[in-house]
DNA sequence: GAGTGGTCTAGACCACTGG
DNA sequence: CAGTGGTCTAGACCACTCG
């Protein structure tokens, strides 16, 4: 049964995958364990596990100590989604990047966005809105809030023709935080500013980036009507 | 400089995390190949390998054969979003879970629709109409178009009081598809069917599933308003 | 307790790609 | 061409967890 057409741990999970697709290995079904499929294979355990790893990683396989693997019975549970980094998400659509600072000020920032920045105190906080444009086309509204332990008031004032997205990238540290996806309806503002009708459905994306427990930033990314994030799995 | 404090690629992940944080390696740079780093370590190359390529695959680090590997510049390049799987995601919110058929028949599916599923020719297409519930309230409308060649007749009656969802884990096999992420706006039917008004935004995902080329089921979501989805970085 | 996956090691060779 | 990451191997031990 030995064979010697699996080198790499790339053919190994291809045949894997096969073996799937085929049903010959269903979801439920516990499949033979490492020792077992590296002697089918004719390969090093180690490169077997690491194409079970792989697939376990994707949400395809589950794997247990002791118990085995088995085939997940919900293949797709995730799915990776490239964040749009904005100016790049519109050259590539071949149009031309537009970027207008809307307002910059500092002030008393909303308390669910305070309390996480002044440690525990309220504090005036940077405030950005800007616009990001396609071929001249509103693209995406830019509201964030900036903790000014971060940034200097020289620093502040460099938003009126960088985008705080790119000066985030080499002035701030790698961190932690979250990201929301919702709808909204359009208000009076982002109607305005996105030059669309009230009411119309938008895309938004929030995203807060901490540094241990405090907030550096938190933006809101909200797009033109129609937006769309798409992702293969 | 050999130090062992760092046994396992968990550790050394953790501590290039820490030089990364503490800015002692900055976006842009360069950092020491494999070879220094695991003497650095007093583990393994295989070890530090590990560690940076996990990194990599997170977004953190930029990988290059010769050329070396470097800190990435835009740090939160995707995000791992575990799509819902519905019955669960209300059960976890602690609310009880119902289905209700809405609609069920084999007709003209839309154009788009129809063309990858009938390889070429206009062919009936079993058409499936769905609401969850969470405590007896309207979470999401599932409009899903499957594939006859896929679901046998005796099947395609099951849907009465089973989820399309439950049926086709188990009865089609893995594959590949697309998801996209979007909002509409509530027209009558969706106002109607999730109590909500005309108008309200809704949170939208679009799943396609294919095994080669040939559309198996194509699936809309709509969500009630104010729905949102979140993951962590 | 025993079976299975998880990981480490040391060494080797390969593959890509920058200069 | 040469330097760097990518991978494979064979063997070993560990860690978890099911029964």
């Amino acid at each position: 049964m030995t064979d010697t057409r699996f080198k790499s741990w790339q053919s190994v999970q291809e045949e894997v995958l096969a073996r799937i697709h085929s049903r010959k290995w269903k979801p439920g079904d516990f499949i033979p364990n490492e020792a077992d499929l590296a002697q089918e294979f004719g390969c090093a355990r180690a490169t077997v596990n690491r194409a079970l790893q792989n697939l376990a990683d994707e949400g395809l396989l589950d794997r247990r100590r002791k118990a085995g693997t088995r085939v997940a019975t919900h293949p797709v549970r995730k799915a990776t989604m490239y964040i749009p980094i904005i100016r790049q998400e519109i050259r590539d659509r071949g149009l031309e990047y537009g970027y207008e600072l809307i307002r910059s000020e500092k002030v008393m920032p909303p308390r669910e966005i305070g309390k996480s920045m002044g440690s525990g105190k309220r504090i005036d906080v940077l405030h950005i809105v800007c616009l990001h444009t396609a071929d001249g086309r509103p693209y995406v509204l830019e509201d964030r809030w900036l903790n000014p332990k971060w940034v200097s008031r020289e620093d502040f004032s460099i938003f009126s023709d960088t985008s705080p997205n790119e000066w985030l990238v080499t002035h701030v540290p790698f961190t932690e935080g979250n990201i929301v996806f919702s709808a909204i309806s359009a208000g009076k503002t982002e109607a305005e500013l996105l030059s669309c009708k009230e009411g119309d459905a938008l895309f938004v994306i929030d995203r807060t980036t901490r540094d241990k427990q405090e907030t550096i930033t938190s933006v809101r990314l909200t797009f033109f009507p129609g937006y769309r994030i798409e992702t293969t799995i």
